[in-house]
DNA sequence: ATTCATGCAAATCGTTTGCAACCCA
DNA sequence: TGGGTTGCAAACGATTTGCATGAAT
């Protein structure tokens, strides 16, 4: 199967005596190639499913402990139990926050940050060294709300 | 054992056709006397064995969604698969936000809301419609900072 | 007496782990 | 060859459910 840009994973791999396996590139395939859909676990094993049918599920949990651990990936928290995976873009991952729509599910991307003054008004007034912060909208989408 | 307040929920129980049972009142009564404890299930359940040593925890699990269907109490999702329980203040539960010591686990609210303006900027940008927002803060608390 | 609620245990869901077989280096 | 990796099944923790018993009305 074709990969696209997998020099910098194998070669991680490799520095880190980890070895590269069908398995793990079709992985990060997958989740490359649906960045922007936001895919749970289990979403992502269905996909691998179809190059791998064999695969395990408990291989696709290990993949993107391991993805994560590398900085490949981030695990985004969607609130309410809810988990997405996307491809980590330079520790950028909390510079946007997420809008969750409750008809459909679906997870757009807000791009802006615009946090930073209230951050440093918190961090003063309740003395809280601020590391990372999550904010998410619910409500309903442009899609959900024309119908 | 004496409770306070408790009135409405009585009523609110009959009215519905429920029960009015001791471990009922019991489990309110641990959820409104620890307010700002942020308890999660399991703590709820040891302190209400404390009062009823044979209760049992799908009691509780029982008990907690029937308080949250009759808008008694919030369930407020802290991120990180974690939840806690409140006192719903007349649906005013998403006016403040939380934030959450990553190193004792301590969740502290911010009473105030500061995202009205940034709600009607992603609103209109994103042709969202917002019913709600979450917005957490992980970090350093100042008890550990000074560890 | 009727009906709902409870406690218990079994079932379920998502995730993790132990282990023998397997495969990359 | 040898150690990391896999698939499977069992284990796991949190939560839910079925059911007979027990309590509230």
């Amino acid at each position: 199967m074709v990969m696209e840009n997998n020099q910098s994973f194998k070669e991680k791999l490799i520095n880190k005596g980890y070895k590269v396996t069908n398995q793990r590139e079709i992985i990060l395939d997958v989740i490359r190639k649906n960045e922007g859909k936001h895919l749970d676990t289990e979403e992502i094993y269905d996909l691998v499913k179809v190059s791998l049918p064999g695969v395990g599920i408990a291989t696709v949990y290990r993949t993107l402990a391991l993805l994560e651990e590398m900085d490949i990936i981030n695990k985004i928290d969607l609130g309410a139990g809810r988990w997405k995976y996307e491809i980590d873009r330079n520790g950028e991952s909390h510079k946007h926050h997420h809008l969750i729509c409750s008809v459909c599910g679906e997870v757009t991307e807000v791009e802006e940050d615009f946090l930073e003054r209230l951050e440093d008004l918190i961090s003063s007034k309740y003395d809280f060294l601020i590391n990372d912060h999550s904010l998410k909208f619910y409500g309903c989408c442009s899609k959900c709300k024309s119908k």
